[in-house]
This record gives structure tokens, C-alpha cells and sequence, in this order.
DNA sequence: TTGTCTGCAAACGTTTTGCACGACC
DNA sequence: GGTCGTGCAAAACGTTTGCAGACAA
């Protein structure tokens, strides 16, 4: 099951350690946008050798290879995902949690038109989330 | 002048005080997106005695008055804005420039469909500025 | 072997907190 | 006089940097 992490470093031409699997396969299989302490804590229980700095290192190789992203939904602290497929995000203001939003901005298009070249676009949605809506009521 | 903002205050019936007011001048007639470190330093010119934890403390409440409004677009910093009008932002990932775009984004009821309650929607969008890439050429 | 990655410790910048003083109903 | 705002200092927090040793190719 490790061959998917590792044909993904492989295809990016990145040196194929066991903390960037470890990151990625975190990533993969846990889909609650963490920052870099969660992932850091998380993989520290089985690997008590591994440094947080690694962890920064790993994120930002990854991500400036597109391999994750990172969402800034909440002031002051950065979250990663894996999930390469174009999303927004919607961020519950009584649970915190973090909603992937798959609807597409169709817009996007009239800020190409004011002449910009549009690298990147995130959605950001706050409010309070369904789940919390039914459980209020 | 400043009646326009004593009268901001006074209508969300929060205490009118100096550094307030010269907050909301501040962020009203500049466009630029300001830090807090960045109205601190501009404000400490003509009142020496400003703290910056007064900044951190007014901002903070304007904001949750819904009076001025905070965008994350850079992770790490938050900025504010004087701009009561829903609008998005465009980071010019070349000269650091935040841009207003004035565009909607139809795609809310959308979430809204899916049972969220959404308050704030916002829209950022990173790449070059067609300033930038005009001189580029 | 060579260059890169890891992990530790220290530094850094922004934001928060605790507290005393002062201003204003 | 009691509440709220200000300003100072310290602490907290996330992140970055410098460096030495370890590891992947």
C-alpha cells in the first residue's frame, strides 16, 4: 500500500524517506485538514524520533510539488489536505470543523478578464454547519 | 470629518475614544489592506503613546460589530479593511498587492443548500497582477 | 561519495494574557 | 464608585533558521 506514496515521490523526482510517506499516508487516509503539530503528535506516538521541523520541511516540499494543498481558513494557522481535485471549504464556527466543498466558482473567469492570471482560488464559507443546525434544534 | 465615525461607534453604542476613531480614520481612508503592526507604526507617528495591544483590542472589536472586516489571505497575517460591500480579494504573488474584486459568487446558495448556515463567504485569489504582468512583458 | 534530509536548539514575529492605571458614565 | 479602555510587560504560539550528523541515491 506504500507504492502509491512512493510512485508519487518517485514521479516528482523527491528522495523517498519514511517521514514523507508517513506524512502522506496520514494525509490520505485522514481527511480533517490538520496542521502541522496534529500531523506532528499524530506520527510522533509511532515514530519518537521524528522532528517537527521534518514536518515543516515535508508539508512545504510537498505542497510546492502539488502534491498537497494548503487551506488557511482559520486565522493564523496553516492546514493541509491531500485531495487534489479543485474544492472550497466551509468552516463550522461552533464545532470547528472543516467541510470540503465541492461546487465549482464559474466566476473565476471575470477576474481573468481584469487581466490577472489566476494561479490559485480558494473559497472560504463560515458559518455553522448542519450537523450542529439538527443537534441545536 | 470625524463625526462619521463617532457616529459609527455611537450606533453600536461602543465607547467613542481616540484611538478608536483614529482606527477607523485610518482603515477608511487607506485601501492597503494594513497589518495591525502596520496601523500601529503609521498611528504611533501622531500619538506616541499608542500601545499596540489597544490596536489588537479595537480591531477586534470593530470587527465583531461587523464595522471593519479581517481577510487571511497570507497565512500569518491578518489584515483589515474599512468595506462594508461583499467583495473578494487577489493576492499579486509578485508585488504582494491585495486587490478588491467585486464579483458575486452565485455558488453560495449552494452550500446553503446542502443545510450549512453560511455568515461570511470569502473569495481569494492568487497569481499575478495585471500590472505586474505588464511590465513583465 | 555526494547531495539532500533529518532532528535539535535557538531565534523570530505575531498574537494573547495579566495586570495596574486612567477615563468616563 | 464601577465599568470599561488603555498601555506595559511577559508569555504563548506557530513558524523559521542554523547547524551537525544521518541517510538516500
Amino acid at each position: 500500500m506504500v507504492e502509491k506514496y512512493v510512485n508519487i515521490l518517485k514521479n516528482d523526482s523527491l528522495k523517498i524517506t519514511p517521514q514523507r510517506l508517513e506524512i502522506l499516508k496520514f494525509l490520505d487516509n485522514h481527511k480533517t485538514h490538520p496542521t502541522v503539530d496534529e500531523i506532528y503528535k499524530e506520527l510522533k506516538v509511532n515514530n519518537p524520533s521524528l522532528s517537527k521541523t521534518t514536518v515543516y520541511n515535508s508539508v512545504e516540499v510537498l505542497e510546492s510539488h502539488g502534491i498537497i494543498q494548503s487551506i488557511s481558513i482559520s486565522s493564523n494557522e496553516k492546514r493541509y489536505e491531500f485531495n487534489n481535485q479543485m474544492h472550497h471549504h466551509f468552516l463550522c464556527k461552533k464545532c470547528s470543523r472543516i467541510i470540503d466543498i465541492e461546487i465549482k466558482c464559474p466566476n473565476i473567469n471575470r477576474v481573468i478578464d481584469q487581466g490577472h492570471d489566476v494561479e490559485e482560488v480558494h473559497g472560504y464559507f463560515k458559518g455553522i454547519c448542519k450537523d450542529c443546525i439538527d443537534k441545536g434544534q
